[in-house]
DNA sequence: GGGAAGTTGTCTCATTTGAGACAAGGAGCG
DNA sequence: CGCTCCTTGTCTCAAATGAGACAACTTCCC
C-alpha cells in the first residue's frame, strides 16, 4: 500500500480509472458498467485493470478507501477539536469530492455502495457518539452499552441528506447542512436517551 | 505515424501531455514553462516526455499537427462543396478546440506558436485562394501568379479574429465570425485585384 | 567574476503496461 | 434446447514507461 502509493504508473492508472469511472456513472450508472468500457474510457488496458482490481466493485472500494483517509487525517490534524466541528468538515469533505459521491450515491449510483457508506457511517457515528458521551460524562464502563440501533438510523439519514445536498447542487454551505444535522441527531439522541 | 497512432501508451501520454500543456498555459503562460512541470503535471517520467519529443515545442507541434489533421479530414469530406462553407467549418474547428486556441494564441500564449499558426493560414489561404480563382475563371496559367502578400496580411488577420472570438467567450457562433471574415478576406481580394 | 540552484537532454535497468488469445459463463433470442 | 454475442478473468511476450544518475548549460544573485 505504502509501495503502491509512490508508484507513479499505478497512481496515474488509478487515476484515470477514477474519472473514467465517475463520468460513466453519470452517463449510464453504475450497475451496467463493463470493466471494458471503463477501462477503454480510462485509455489503460483490460489487462492492466485485472493486474490491480478483483473488479469493478474494488476499484470504488479503493477510490473510496482512499477518499476516507484523507477525511480522516483532515479530521485528526488538529487533536483538541470540539465535536461540532467534526461534520463540518465531513461535509467539507463531501464537497470536496462532489462528482465521486454524486455519482455514487445519486440515482445513476449503486445500492452496493450506498450500503456501504452507510456501514461506514455507522462507525463513525460510534465513534462520534463514544467521544461526545466522554465529554459529557466520563464512565467507567462507556464501553459496552454504545448499540448499533441509533447509530443505524441516523447512518441512513445522513446518507440520505449527502445525496439530498448533492442532487440540490449543495443549496447552502457544509456548516449549515452539518448544523441541521447535528441538530437532528442531537435530538434523536437526546430522545432515545442515548445521549448525555 | 500510423504506427504510433494505434498505440494506446503513445496516445495516452500525448493526451495527459495536451492537458496538462494547456492547465499551465492557462496558469502561467507558455514561455516559462519546464519540461519537468509538464510531465510532472501530466503524470509521465520525464524521461517519457523526451523519448518521445526534442522539447516543449515538439509537443506544441505535434498536438497543432493533429488538430490541423483533424481539421483537414472535416473540410475534405464533402468534396463538393462550396468555399464559404470552408470557413464556417475552420471556425468550428476553432471552437472544437478552443482550449488549446485560447492557451496557445492569447496573453499567456506563445509568439512562436502564432507565428507558427500564421503561417499554417498562408497556406491554407492560397490553397482557397487558388480554388476560389478555378471556380470563378479557370485559367492557364494560374500558379505562377499567386504571391504572398495578400495572404500574409490576411493570416495576420485570421488569427487576431480567432484570438479575440475565443478571448471574448465567442460572442457569436462560427457562422457569424466565418461570414464577418469572408465579407473582409473578399473585400481585400477585389480592392487588390487578387480577387477574380 | 563566480558559486548555487535549476534545467536540459541522455542513458540504463527494473517495472508496469498493452496486445491478443483463451476458456468459462451468462444473457438474449429463435 | 441451441445458437450467437458479450463479458469475465487469466495468461504470455513485446513494448513503453519510471526511477535515478549524469554532464553540460543557463539563470540568478552575491
Amino acid at each position: 500500500m505504502s509501495q503502491k502509493a509512490q508508484n507513479l504508473r499505478l497512481r496515474r492508472t488509478q487515476k484515470l480509472l477514477r474519472e473514467a469511472l465517475v463520468e460513466l456513472i453519470e452517463e449510464r450508472g453504475f450497475e451496467s458498467l463493463t470493466v471494458g468500457e471503463i477501462t477503454e474510457r480510462a485509455m489503460i488496458s483490460r489487462a492492466a485493470f485485472y493486474r490491480n482490481y478483483q473488479d469493478k466493485y474494488a476499484l470504488v472500494e479503493q477510490i473510496f478507501a482512499e477518499a476516507m483517509q484523507v477525511l480522516f487525517n483532515a479530521l485528526a490534524t488538529p487533536a483538541t477539536e470540539h465535536p461540532p466541528e467534526l461534520w463540518v468538515r465531513f461535509f467539507e469533505h463531501i464537497a470536496d469530492y462532489e462528482r465521486l459521491y454524486r455519482a455514487l450515491l445519486g440515482r445513476k449510483g449503486s445500492p452496493w455502495f450506498v450500503q456501504k457508506m452507510r456501514a461506514t457511517l455507522i462507525d463513525l457515528l460510534k465513534q462520534y457518539q463514544r467521544l461526545a458521551a466522554g465529554y459529557a460524562a466520563p464512565r467507567q464502563n462507556a464501553s459496552t452499552d454504545v448499540d448499533d440501533f441509533v447509530p443505524t438510523l441516523l447512518a441512513a439519514m445522513l446518507v440520505e441528506a449527502i445525496t439530498w445536498w448533492l442532487e440540490h447542487q449543495r443549496p447552502y454551505p457544509p456548516e449549515a447542512i452539518a448544523n441541521r444535522c447535528i441538530a437532528l441527531a442531537t435530538a434523536i439522541f437526546t430522545e432515545t436517551g442515548t445521549w448525555r
